[in-house]
DNA sequence: CAGTTCCATAAGCGATCGCTTATTGATCAC
DNA sequence: GTGATCAATAAGCGATCGCTTATGGAACTG
């Protein structure tokens, strides 16, 4: 269960592969749909999915001859357990946070 | 107010850097005392340490020849803003997170 | 079937990274 | 003053990174 951040922070310390996952975040898409709208060539994109596979952010789902990455829910909890243990160095976003987790409580 | 993680990732995604945040968040610590605990030279230590200068992670107190660092109580909050913009992607801490909140709410 | 599209992998190139040793400036001890 | 200690900087080296073009395998299209 220990937290392995370090890939994580690898993989998210490129503001290209950061790009990626939050394209992600909308929804799962094709190499291909990525490739268009990334000015960087399709093996770039593939390398960067495979990195962000490797970190545990993203899965693939094979169809075909297509390949669809989405987000991998439970791909971020290392990096927020890590930052959990700081979490007293950080007072000043508190009460905003205390407020949106207030705002989904039953 | 744009939170900036670039540098921010970048400086976190070595392990040798993220130890050295570690260890000053136990409290403030000189150059020469950190060079001793770690198996790499002064000057590396030196350098890591203006990388998370930086970034915003630590701040500098001058004190004659000495060289105090200890952690930036608001160097985290670009990495918090940025994960809490996909919150909905770790569910499975919100509970955790959630009662630590509730323990330090008045 | 042939031709095309999708994606991954290989190979290589320049840039950056993390580290070293060497050096310098500044401060303290004597 | 001299000598020692602290910390930052410079220079350089091997490893890694992010990207490219080239290639190959697999799957759809006609």
């Amino acid at each position: 269960m220990s937290t392995e951040p370090d890939a994580l922070f690898r993989a998210l310390a490129d503001p290209t592969r950061r790009a990626l996952f939050e394209r992600l975040v909308a929804g799962e898409h094709s190499v291909s749909a990525l490739a268009a709208s990334f000015p960087v060539s399709q093996p770039a994109i593939s390398q960067h999915l495979a990195t962000l596979r490797e970190a545990g952010l993203v899965s693939v789902r094979k169809d075909g001859r297509n390949a669809f990455y989405r987000v991998d829910p439970k791909g971020l909890t290392p990096l927020v357990n890590w930052v959990d243990r700081y979490r007293s160095f950080w007072p000043a976003k508190l009460d905003k946070l205390k407020t949106v987790l207030r705002g989904m409580e039953p």
